[in-house]
RNA sequence: GGCCCCAUCGUCUAGCGGCCAGGACGCCAGGUUCUCAUCCUGGUAACACGGGUUCGAUUCCCGUUGGGGUCACCA
């Protein structure tokens, strides 16, 4: 019988979540809904120099944003605060110490490790020596040559600082087959003898990665191809203990599209936090990085997230670095805006108009939702050019002119428009009536005759909705106000 | 620099020996009730190079070039 499918997303709380971990983290979720497996989250806290607080919270507050939720691991209760679910607990690799420090101490009692005394002084000193030789910075085995088992022990009896180092063999080839790239080999000659467990008795990535995803019997595991390296690493670890390692799945780097190296913060905004906050939907980010490293092979390119498992599909996943277009994530971002409904979309377009917040009803807000969603790529583009929308505007002169109007053509056009629109009552101060009418008095040969003059009477834009739109939001009374006054402002 | 990975339009990609090399974003042009936007139509644009293998290579193999990743008591 096959083995459940059990995959993890494991991130170390770094205080934000980078939008490529958010990949990561989705193809987990598409292949253990796929499967039919299971997808948890592991939090890796080992490392003690870079704790930040609040990390985990807002990493899962992100995953939860993006939809893209476990159903074990670290969880957000109701009141925000971290819990833990499932039975391959802890999560949270710093409450999981004793059976790292307990296993890479039988590493040492296999002969596989061994204790390393080595201060920082010396490894930096030995590493300017192999770099300024020109060659692959390793360590030199000392302590493993210097010191039997018995020496060091004692030197630990006796309170001496040391972390566990791995014992690569120094012949030999390691090669493992990966889900994206196929078969890799590795020499182990080029494999330097990493450290499992550090000075201050917690484990490196290596160490615990390994114990983890043996014990939490872990099948498959997506990261990024950063991580190609130092699989050979894993692999040999799995080997030592006698474990059989999971699958693995190097996903493609995501690069910056000037530099095309790897998106990183210095590149500006690359956390899903700073794409909330910029504007864009979960269902567009999700929708878009999701193309970046797989591919339905389809024509498709709008997908909802079961469209997307359903489709899933771990030959889909492509080798070459993609280029993270934000062009193409705009386009789709406005796609997904306009599929909205205007009443959702009010409530999360509400946030970027709190300088209006008290005099802005919810009416009047869906109002200008529906008219201004089409030009709508990101949230915040309703703070952008609205400004009409809320205050008077005091249009320009030559603005009003349409083409080479004069001056009394533009104040006849403006007369007819306001004589057309004070016709229509209050009540009947709708979206179709008002469109209708003014249409209907257009010249069809020249609307902008009419629409022009009224349109920047109304918005003093250049470019905006129609006048008819604008003059539905804004209401009878706004409007025969702005006509009023662009007519007055003709006379100086 | 060592090791590893990768290589189709500007970008995301389809293609798994025989295709006018397809789609999407962008861009350009045209159309739809003034501008903008939406929407529709059309267009622009790619197999890095050199050797093989083969009747035939974008596709398979090798090399070159180019790009990327990685070389910590960070993950």
């Amino acid at each position: 019988m096959a083995e459940k499918p059990r995959v993890r997303f494991a991130p170390s709380p770094t205080g934000y979540l980078h939008i490529g971990s958010l990949r990561t983290a989705l193809y987990n979720f598409l292949y253990a809904k796929k499967t039919g497996g299971d997808y948890f989250l592991r939090v890796e806290d080992t490392d003690q120099k870079r704790l930040v607080a609040d990390a985990v919270e807002k990493l899962v507050e992100s995953l939860e944003w993006a939809g893209v939720e476990n159903g074990e691991g670290i969880v957000l209760d109701e009141k925000g605060s971290i819990r833990q679910k499932g039975e391959f607990g802890p999560y949270m690799q710093s409450e999981r110490l004793e059976l790292y420090q307990k296993y890479a101490h039988e590493l040492v009692k296999k002969g596989k490790a061994y204790y390393c005394f080595c201060t920082p002084e010396r490894l930096d000193s030995l590493r300017a020596v192999q770099e300024k030789a020109k060659l692959a910075p390793a360590y030199d085995k000392l302590c493993l040559k210097t010191y039997s088992r018995e020496e060091a022990e004692q030197k630990i009896k006796a309170g001496e600082k040391y972390v566990i180092r791995f014992d690569v063999p120094e012949t030999g080839e390691i090669s493992f087959e990966d889900a994206v790239r196929g078969k890799i080999f590795f020499s182990n000659k080029n494999l330097d003898d990493f450290v499992l467990l550090k000075s201050d008795g917690f484990p490196t990535y290596h160490l615990a990665h390994v114990v983890d995803d043996h014990f939490m019997e872990t099948t498959l595991v997506f990261r990024g191809e950063e991580w190609l390296p130092s699989t050979p690493k894993h692999i040999l670890l799995f080997e030592a203990f006698g474990w059989k390692p999971p699958q693995y799945a190097h996903l493609c780097v995501i690069l910056n599209k000037n530099t095309r190296k790897k998106l990183s913060k210095r590149d500006g905004d690359v956390s899903v936090e700073d794409f909330k906050k910029k504007g864009y939907l979960p269902e567009a980010v999700v929708n878009f990085i999701a193309l970046l490293g797989w591919n339905p092979k389809t024509e498709q390119e709008i997908f909802s997230l079961d469209e997307m498992s359903a489709a899933f599909d771990l030959e889909k996943l492509n080798k070459a670095g993609a280029i993270f277009d934000q062009e193409k994530l705009d386009w789709m971002n406005g796609y997904y805006i306009r599929q909205k409904d205007d009443g959702e979309l009010a409530k999360l377009c509400r946030p970027y108009l709190k300088k209006y917040n008290n005099s802005l009803s919810d009416e009047h807000l869906k109002k200008i939702i529906q008219v201004e969603k089409e030009r709508m790529k990101k949230l915040s583009d309703i703070a952008e050019g609205t400004q009409f929308y809320f205050d008077t505007p005091k249009p320009d002169a030559d603005l009003l002119k349409w083409k080479s109007m004069g001056s009394e053509d533009l104040e006849k056009s403006l007369n007819k428009s306001r004589e057309i629109l004070d016709a229509i009552s209050e009540e009947n101060w709708e979206l179709e009536d008002i469109k209708n009418k003014l249409m209907a008095s257009a010249d069809p040969k020249d609307r902008g005759a009419l629409l022009w003059p009224l349109r920047v009477a109304l918005t003093g834009e250049k470019k905006s909705p129609s006048p008819w739109e604008v003059a539905w939001v804004v209401g009878k009374n706004e409007s025969m106000e702005r006509i009023e006054q662009a007519i007055a402002s003709l006379k100086n």
